[in-house]
DNA sequence: GATTTCACTAAACATTTGTATAGTACAACT
DNA sequence: AGTTGTACTATACAAATGTTTAGTGAAATC
């Protein structure tokens, strides 16, 4: 590819900065602005650092424009990236793949939430019922499920029961696997061979009244 | 469900430009080059139209700075319509007016989860300590506050105490108001005129492990 | 019919901001 | 030994930009 070309360390800091103003403030710093972050005395100062990284290729500038620093690699969005979720409808089908395709809209998550996932496919439902009260997860609540992952014990995961989505947590019992309500109402174990797990449940979202 | 509050010909068109520019240039135009773009003869016109925009939620303005409009909403897309709200930062200020000023970086929370919020400003922080256990708030949580809402009893507010944020329980004892932490371990009972609502919780989101 | 909102013009002011000139001191190459 | 690059100060100008006061006319709302 290409050598990068070393930055000193002042030149470093400066960078490091830009970044930083522009993720808190949604835009680029004046030079007043760097230089009073530095202690600066000079406006020069802090031109001619932004100068030295623009002929080292780490950023452009939008000359006579205020506030003309473009960081080239970081766009806008990277600080507000969100994923679309597609939104599972009232009555899905069966497999992970079919859920994809009866999907009802989409539902938008920062990836401040999920982290990186790699290619695994996320779906959105909204709940229904009461069994997960004991896990503070009520009716009308959003929960967003991860169709490959691989389930663990003490997972909550989503299950199609009888056509149905329920959420359940997943329990073992010496060696087998079961599927338990979280709420001391219902009793129903129900082994994993009968049914199909369709998503480890990885955030859940509450809207309080 | 929730109706948008509605914009006229003129300020749709102000707001796709807004996007557009952003979109294109990477920051924000000034009031002059709004006004060159339509053709206008006063810099008064756009800024009128940017304010109307902002007082009808639609965007946010860092006063005094150049370049200042904040989109709050990334796209414009009718399916996937995020909201940006800002992250409050660990040692915030006082008033709701400041925290905007703090913030640390912002959360893009779906608009299907906050309906019409009108131009409340939303604020989102993230959860420290259990003294919300009782609700189904953890350590790790992030919650979305609103700023502007009215608050009432059972709500559960945000509250400045000693220059910390802390979630507690809007109660009341016959007619006055008290803060209560939904925790057995804590039995802090605060009243209203000692502290600051700075905004009520309308989302709680958890990452489920 | 009165008031408010919308959509602007016109002119000016104050501040913010980019840019320039002139210079100091030091370290690193060539 | 001389040049180049780094890292600034000090001052200042001019352009860019936000903001304000004062107004007009039409459309929408009360």
């Amino acid at each position: 590819m290409f050598s990068e070309i070393k930055l000193t360390i002042r030149q470093t800091q400066i960078l490091d900065f830009l970044f930083e103003f522009q993720l808190k403030e949604r835009m680029a710093p004046t030079y007043r602005e760097i230089a009073d972050h530095f202690g600066f005395k000079s406006t020069k100062a802090a031109a001619d650092h932004v100068s030295a990284l623009e002929k080292k290729g780490y950023l452009r500038r939008h000359g006579g424009r205020s506030r003309g620093i473009d960081l080239i690699t970081l766009t806008r969005q990277s600080d507000q990236k969100v994923i679309g979720v597609p939104i599972l409808g009232d009555i899905p089908a069966g497999t992970p793949e079919q859920i994809i395709e009866k999907q009802n809209g989409t539902f938008a998550v920062d990836v401040k939430l999920i982290g990186n996932i790699g290619h695994h496919r996320l779906f959105a439902l909204q709940v229904r019922g009461d069994s997960m009260v004991g896990r503070g997860i009520h009716a009308g609540d959003w929960v967003i499920a991860d169709a490959d992952a691989v389930p663990h014990e003490n997972n909550l995961v989503v299950a199609l029961i009888d056509g149905e989505n329920t959420l359940k947590t997943l329990a073992r019992k010496e060696r087998r696997y079961y599927l338990k309500a979280e709420n001391p109402d219902y009793n129903d174990w129900i082994p994993v061979t009968e049914l199909i797990i369709q998503g480890i449940v990885k955030i859940a979202i509450r809207q309080i009244y």
